[in-house]
DNA sequence: GCAAATCCTATTTAATAAGTAGGATATATA
DNA sequence: TATATATCCTACTTATTAAATAGGATTTGC
């Protein structure tokens, strides 16, 4: 299961993306009241974000948080490994997080091994290819 | 990330399924240190499998754990939903674990839902099709 | 009756997630 | 240059869950 980290920072920056072309910023408050997530919280995350090379920022009046790249240009696998850790199921079967499993005998061997090999796959083909202009809502075209 | 109940779990399953077909019953003790796992936690585990219809048990001298069907109908969905809960990152596209999220507005729009539900599905179908018979280590056919 | 095993409940400890606090730093504008 | 505004940063606290431990009750075979 995804953590409160992550399903914050995908609303956030679903709400931060539909922005993008724009000159607009956006006020870390301005997320904090939209979805109810306390401020602080919130704003360790678009730190964190912004450090990872998401988002940039801008301090001061007329500061605020704003995406770098276009929305179809960040994939969902991204924002997921900074918030939420490894996507596979095992650290020995991750790409970016890989560590030995503590008593392996042989990877190459072992069989629990292959079928998180396969969910990883399959995940990554997801959310690879999905991107935040994935989870940001259609405008009305009125 | 798998948990360590469920890790050990898969292991002592994959263990105690070779034996399947014979008379053996295998201890709790016996799995425990094969593969260094704490008796008391393990014991717990095996319980809870037991308590779930995939393992019977057997009191008293002579005693111990059997699976209760063939490895090969024991899907490995099952089990890590009994170990790890909810197989889905969020609740909303669980189909054991169902719940609303807290602040969701509208299940039908939302986006992020989307991505969960594409992998919960994509998952299952390795989840549902794989069986202990495939985390069991082939035999030298000697 | 005794030894061997599971069964069960409760408790403790460790690790991680989530949230809070307080202020430092940068920026726009009057 | 003063002020208000916003991000930035570190440290700390609290809550929740995971992992492990303890102690004995119950069942069974011999």
């Amino acid at each position: 299961m995804w953590n409160k980290k992550t399903k914050y920072a995908l609303k956030a920056l679903s709400y931060i993306g539909r922005y993008f072309g724009s000159e607009r910023k956006v006020l870390a408050k301005e997320i904090a009241e939209q979805h109810q997530i306390s401020i602080k919280f919130l704003e360790a995350i678009l730190l964190e974000l912004r450090n990872a090379g998401i988002l940039g920022s801008r301090k001061g009046k007329g500061g605020g948080y704003y995406l770098l790249r276009p929305p179809a240009e960040v994939p969902l696998s991204k924002v997921i490994r900074i918030t939420d850790g490894p996507i596979s199921m095992l650290t020995c079967t991750s790409l970016f997080f890989y560590e030995p499993c503590a008593d392996c005998d042989s990877e190459p061997i072992c069989k629990i091994r292959e079928t998180s090999l396969a969910i990883r796959d399959s995940t990554l083909a997801i959310l690879d290819q999905k991107t935040l202009e994935d989870i940001i809502p259609v405008r009305e075209t009125a």
